[in-house]
DNA sequence: TTCAGTATCTTGACCCATTCCAGAAAGTGG
DNA sequence: CCACTTTCTGGAATGGGTCAAGATACTGAA
C-alpha cells in the first residue's frame, strides 16, 4: 500500500497510482481518462494534486521532454533513462548504460550538489524510422 | 554570419541571435526583453518564429527542463550538458563526462535510431544549498 | 461505533506560455 | 529599381497547469 509513504489512502489516489502503473509514460490527460473509467466523478484537480503528492512522496516520477506535456511513470529508484521519438513522441525505457548510479558524477559539478541525473535519448522509434517519408 | 545557414538576414533575427549569445539559458521573456532594447518594435511572435527558425537551422539549442519554460542557448555542437537547480532554476553548463559523444550509445536502444543524448543533472546550486533553510 | 479535526476533493475561474491567423512590411535576386 | 517571396506585426485563441473557497471524506481516539 501507499500508506507506507505516510499518505492518506483516498479513492482518487489509489486510482491515480493504479493508472500510472497501468500506463507508463502516460500524459496527464490519459491518466485522467484512465482514472475516470474507475471513478467517473474525479476532478482533474484531484488528479493533479494526487500526482504532485505521489511525486513528492517518490512513488511516481514526473518526466517532461521538451515540447511535450508532463508524463508520469511508476518506475522509480532504478535510475533508468528514456528514449523519446522526435516524430511521434513515444517514450521507451532504457537502463542506465553505466551501472547503478555513476551517471550522477558530472565532469564538473560547478559547486552544485547533484542528486539526480536525467538522461533523454532523442531519435526515431522503429515505426517512425521506417515510415520516414520525409 | 547566419547567412551561411541559408536564412534571410532580418533585423529581428540578428537581434535574437545576439540576445541568445549574450544571455545563455535565457527564457523567452528575457530574450524578448533583450531584443526590444535594440528594436523596441519587435513582436513576441517574431521572436518565437526566429527562435524556431534558428533552432531548426542548428544555430541555437532549445532546452526545457521539467517545470520550466523554454530556454535557449548558443552553445551547439559540443554536446555539453546542464545542471539545473531545483530551487531557483539556475542552469549551468557541464561538459560531457565521457568524451565527445559516446553518451549516444544507450545500453539498449530498443530499435530506436538515436541522434542525441540530453543529460540534465538535478540538484542545488551553491547559493541555494547554503541558504537551504528548510 | 461515533466524533472531532484536518487533509483532501469539487467546482470554477484564472494565468500565462505558445500558437494561429490575416494583412502589412521587408529582404532577395535579377 | 522591381516583383516575388518570406517574414513580421498585431491581435486573438488555445490549452496545460495552477489558484481559491467551500464541501467532503479519511484518520485516530474515545
Amino acid at each position: 500500500m501507499l500508506r507506507g509513504a505516510g499518505l492518506r489512502v483516498t479513492r482518487p489516489r489509489v486510482a491515480v497510482l493504479g493508472a500510472v502503473h497501468a500506463h507508463p509514460h502516460a500524459d496527464t490527460d490519459s491518466i485522467i481518462g484512465a482514472v475516470r473509467r474507475d471513478l467517473p466523478k474525479v476532478s482533474h484537480q484531484a488528479v493533479y494534486d494526487s500526482l504532485h503528492t505521489l511525486t513528492a512522496a517518490g512513488l511516481v516520477r514526473r518526466i517532461q521532454p521538451s515540447g511535450s506535456v508532463a508524463r508520469y511513470e511508476s518506475r522509480v529508484g532504478d535510475n533508468h533513462h528514456h528514449i523519446v521519438c522526435r516524430s511521434c513522441g513515444t517514450i521507451a525505457d532504457a537502463d542506465c548504460a553505466v551501472g547503478e548510479a555513476p551517471c550522477l558524477t558530472a565532469s564538473d559539478d560547478r559547486g552544485f550538489s547533484i542528486d539526480e541525473a536525467e538522461v533523454i535519448y532523442w531519435g526515431l522509434c522503429p515505426d517512425c524510422s521506417t515510415t520516414q517519408s520525409s
